[in-house]
RNA sequence: GGGCGGUUAGCUCAGCGGGAGAGCACUCGCUUCACACGCGAGGGGUCACUGGUUCAAUCCCAGUACCGCCCA
């Protein structure tokens, strides 16, 4: 055994070695149990730009516990861990620090020198959070990290981009995007961040042409677009339009003469129920204008300043100021009807953060509603499952109302797009260059000159294919073999249509399974007031900052303990203290045990246990084991947290350590020892069936315990139950009754904890007779009596207490308080008549007895006649008192 | 406007057809030989509201109110 064990657990000096010795020992490696059951899982790659949030302690601690547990269960584990290159936030990093070291700019330095830069940033200082993994605990498999840029993966992302394009599941089309002014680059749906925000409504009069002094009125928020109107449109059912529809409007400021529509998109209860098309930047008015075949003008620039297809005066204005001057100009022209407040939403790209605009661009798009079938059908057939189940309907209405999915983007960091144009702009995919330019010379009968595609791919395209790329596809690799498909996801809600979805499609196609059995979604980690965690609102928890203060093992059961399904985590610090105390609770059991020579014996059959209280308390064992065996396989990860919260703290160490010190100092020596080596056997199951949640503490413990070469905790057999002993059971229970009731009489009368009191006992069975002599050492102790007996008639002047059929005395001779002790008393009966007459009431409504299951009448019924027994020792005992 | 969820002890939340629970906070008592990051005892709830189903509803169903989140 190692040095004797301090008075309090220090993290900080355990945890550092703990993780090096299982990292450097190969520990968190797959492929080690060849014969046994693979299970699976990927870890959600964060982002190579991004530190450790609460969301990933509580996203990676759930893996991790289910990673160990499966581990101790003898499976043979893989975590995969990487990360991704997420193209704009690292582009952004990087750009950023070579402005602020002044170095030239991206496009000053040209596309090969900045990727090289990223690349140099990335080994100096990406990647961060993969160390801060490690301090949370988490057994990844390091030696397989992955990142979506490899080789490997890009070799992927290569073959899937060229296989889709020859599928025709891939094409470039010009439609509206999203697209990001401050970084130039169309972004996606789901990228933008609507922000309510309070703006105006301003409502132009448009002169109908070739009618003097009649005018269409139409509102608008972004006035600047007027000047790439090409159409206003009507309701064809709208009586104060029908005869304007096929005359035209001459367009102020511009003077074009454009024409005016009828298409039911136009809402008469909205507005004046005119509304001017804007075909090149408004996604409705896109809609309408091909339905109607109105023009389409793009006026801005990739920076959003106005473009050489509106009047000169406009030109290379901002978006903003040009939207003044236009009103201002109306309004000069007298063309400005109001102005009114409106509180509406405006679209920001959430790493750009400024208002988005849609965006008429060439860009490549994935078919994403024809993968989309099948990927539906898996979760319908059952082959994925989501846990909680409720997010399946989330899925669906994501999937089943799929967009084409534009997979392009205007930057640098990321795979560029496998896609080479001939002089005539004819387009050739390929896996490289050589390949594309054999095509093009085909094509043309001559050699010519390619230029390649200057886009890369969204990060989420390489993401998708995570699950399979990262064990080596392409290649036919024993890993794709053995751990594809993964057993489980873990993943937050908000990334369900970003990533899930799409990981759910590219597998499917590429590999004809599903990426993973269930995908397990956790809940959002937010500040104790329930707002999200934001930087901007100073409301975060750092994660590591918790860990130097209570230990990683005391963060991670907090969070397993809050982790309900299908809830929001409201977390506090000091619930992150509580449970601290909560380890340092178990490292006084294990300090206790040490000082009273609780020797773990290897040998030791929980079966051949004699002591009553030890077969109780392995039976106790064996209830909890089953509990968080079935809570972790069935990720109610809260409840394992809490059936071992429950057994520790107020079974194990209130009550049979309790029971274990009477019997350490007695005489009964065989009985002594086999305590001890009970509760060596129970802590050092405790220690195994805690490891999942709280890996560090428990090995601190088990070194302790096991000894010099024991095998390693994280390698340890997770348990078998111990068989629960009903008798032992309804024998300790009676026990704690007993105890409980004399101490709740002693604190409620007042007596002084020092008093030893002696207890008379009256109309006791034989069975409990013959418990409470085996028992008379313990309940001495723990109810601080000196002397038992057991009496015909009570004393006078005793505080009473009604246990089963028994009444105990606590005679106090001359300092009992009889007013308390009878208003004492009639509580309890008061209490007891309460119960009584909810029962009695049930029993005699004749449709209950009729139609209610047996054993739940006759449950009843044994209630009632254990309630009106008690009653009776009451009031006896109360008589006893009112004779006085 | 559409979808999802919530409303249980002062706070944060479990439970979800048959005896209202936990942690924290609060009150009282305790240098009890593992632990004051502790020990013992206690107070505190028409389980939002209104109907319905049922022998039985905090739990199932419908509606109302209020509060969130997501998508328009």
């Amino acid at each position: 055994m190692a040095d004797k064990l301090d008075k309090t657990y220090r993290p900080d000096q355990a945890e550092g070695a703990h993780y090096k010795r299982w990292e450097e020992g190969g520990y968190f490696k797959c492929g080690q149990r060849p014969d046994a059951d693979p299970f699976t899982i990927v870890i959600p790659p964060p982002n190579v730009t991004g530190s450790l949030h609460m969301g990933h302690a509580l996203n990676n601690t759930i893996q991790d516990v289910m990673i160990r547990y499966r581990r101790m269960a003898g499976r043979d584990t893989l975590w995969q861990p990487g990360m991704d290159h997420a193209g704009i936030a690292t582009q952004m990093v990087v750009e950023r620090k070579l402005a602020q070291e002044g170095n030239q700019s991206r496009r000053d330095m040209g596309r090969d020198a900045f990727i090289e830069k990223v690349w140099e940033w990335k080994g100096e200082s990406g990647g961060a959070i993969s160390n801060q993994l490690r301090r949370l605990g988490a057994s990844c498999d390091w030696s397989r990290e992955r990142f979506t840029m490899d080789d490997g993966l890009s070799k992927a992302v290569l073959k899937v981009f060229v296989d889709l394009y020859r599928e025709g599941l891939i094409y470039k089309d010009k439609r509206l995007v999203n697209w990001d002014p401050a970084l130039e680059t169309a972004i996606s749906d789901l990228e933008v961040q609507q922000v309510e925000t309070k703006g105006k409504m301003w409502f132009f009069r448009y002169p109908v042409e070739g009618e003097d002094g009649v005018f269409l009125t139409v509102g608008t928020t972004r006035p600047e677009t007027m000047l790439g109107d090409t159409g206003v449109c009507v309701h064809p059912d709208d009586e104060r339009y029908k005869h304007l529809v096929g005359k035209n409007v001459i367009l102020p400021l511009v003077g074009r003469a454009i024409p005016i529509v009828a298409d039911s998109y136009a809402d008469p209860e909205t507005g004046t129920g005119a509304v001017k098309m804007t075909p090149a930047h408004d996604f409705n008015d896109f809609e309408v204008g091909k339905r109607q075949n109105l023009e389409m003008i793009n006026i801005l620039t990739p920076q959003a300043k106005l473009n050489e297809n509106v009047p000169e005066k406009y030109r290379g204005m901002d978006r903003f100021e040009a939207r003044k001057v236009v009103v201002e100009d109306l309004d000069a022209l007298g063309l400005l009807e109001k102005i009114e407040d409106i509180d509406h939403s405006i679209p920001y790209g959430d790493r750009g953060g400024v208002p988005i605009e849609p965006y008429l661009t060439d860009q490549w798009y994935v078919d994403a509603k024809t993968l989309a079938k099948p990927a539906i059908e898996s979760v319908e057939q059952g082959r994925t499952k989501f846990v909680p189940e409720n997010w399946t309907k989330t899925y669906y209405e994501w999937m089943r109302n799929i967009q084409p999915w534009c997979v392009s983007r205007q930057l640098w960091w990321g795979h560029q797009i496998p896609a080479w144009y001939g002089p005539d702009g004819e387009t050739f995919v390929a896996h490289d260059a050589a390949e594309a330019q054999a095509a093009a010379d085909a094509h043309y009968g001559k050699t010519v000159e390619l230029t390649r595609d200057e886009d890369v791919l969204d990060t989420w395209f390489s993401s998708a294919l995570w699950t399979f790329s990262t064990l080596g596809w392409p290649d036919k690799t024993p890993e794709l073999d053995r751990y594809h498909p993964t057993n489980v996801l873990v993943t937050g809600f908000d990334i369900i249509f970003f990533w899930v979805a799409r990981m759910m499609m590219m597998t499917l196609h590429f590999m004809k399974t599903e990426p993973f059995e269930t995908v397990y979604v956790h809940a959002l980690v937010r500040d104790e007031k329930g707002q999200k965690m934001s930087k901007s609102k100073g409301n975060v928890i750092d994660p590591l900052q918790l860990i130097d203060e209570y230990g990683a093992d005391s963060l991670r059961f907090t969070l397993v303990a809050l982790a309900a399904a299908g809830r929001d985590i409201k977390l506090s610090t000091q619930r992150v203290e509580g449970y601290r105390n909560f380890m340092t609770k178990l490292w006084n059991a294990a300090r206790f045990c040490e000082m009273n020579d609780c020797v773990l014996d290897e040998s030791f059959d929980p079966a051949s246990a004699k002591e009553t209280v030890n077969r109780w308390i392995l039976g106790e064992l064996g209830k909890t084991r089953d509990a968080v065996t079935t809570a972790i396989e069935t990720f109610r990860f809260n409840e394992s947290a809490g059936a071992l919260y429950q057994f520790v703290w107020g079974t194990f160490c209130d009550w049979y350590l309790e029971f274990a010190k009477p019997l350490f100092a007695g005489d009964d020596q065989a009985a002594a020892d086999e305590t001890r080596k009970t509760a060596a056997f129970v802590l050092e199951r405790i220690l195994r069936l805690m490891h999942p949640i709280a890996p560090f503490v428990t090995a601190e413990l088990w070194n302790h315990v096991k000894g010099e070469g024991a095998e390693d905790i994280i390698i340890a057999a997770w348990p078998d139950a111990p068989a629960v002993d009903a008798d032992a059971e309804g024998e300790m229970g009676w026990v704690v009754r007993l105890v409980s009731e004399i101490r709740s009489a002693r604190s409620e009368m007042n007596v002084p904890p020092g008093t030893k009191i002696s207890l008379a006992i009256q109309g006791m069975g034989d069975q409990a007779k013959a418990w409470l002599e085996r028992h008379a050492s313990l309940i001495s102790t723990l109810a601080r009596a000196e002397k038992i007996d057991h009496v015909e008639a009570m004393p006078e002047g005793a505080i009473q207490i009604v246990v089963d059929e028994s009444t105990v005395g606590i005679p106090l001779a001359g300092v009992i308080d009889l007013a308390a002790e009878r208003a004492r008393l009639e509580k309890a009966i008061a209490k007891a008549d309460g119960e009584i007459k909810k029962i009695a009431g049930k029993l005699g409504n004749e449709k209950f007895v009729a139609n209610a299951p047996e054993e739940v009448v006759q449950e009843n019924r044994d209630r009632l006649a254990e309630e009106q027994a008690q009653r009776d020792k009451l009031a006896e005992a109360l008589s006893r008192i009112a004779a006085l």
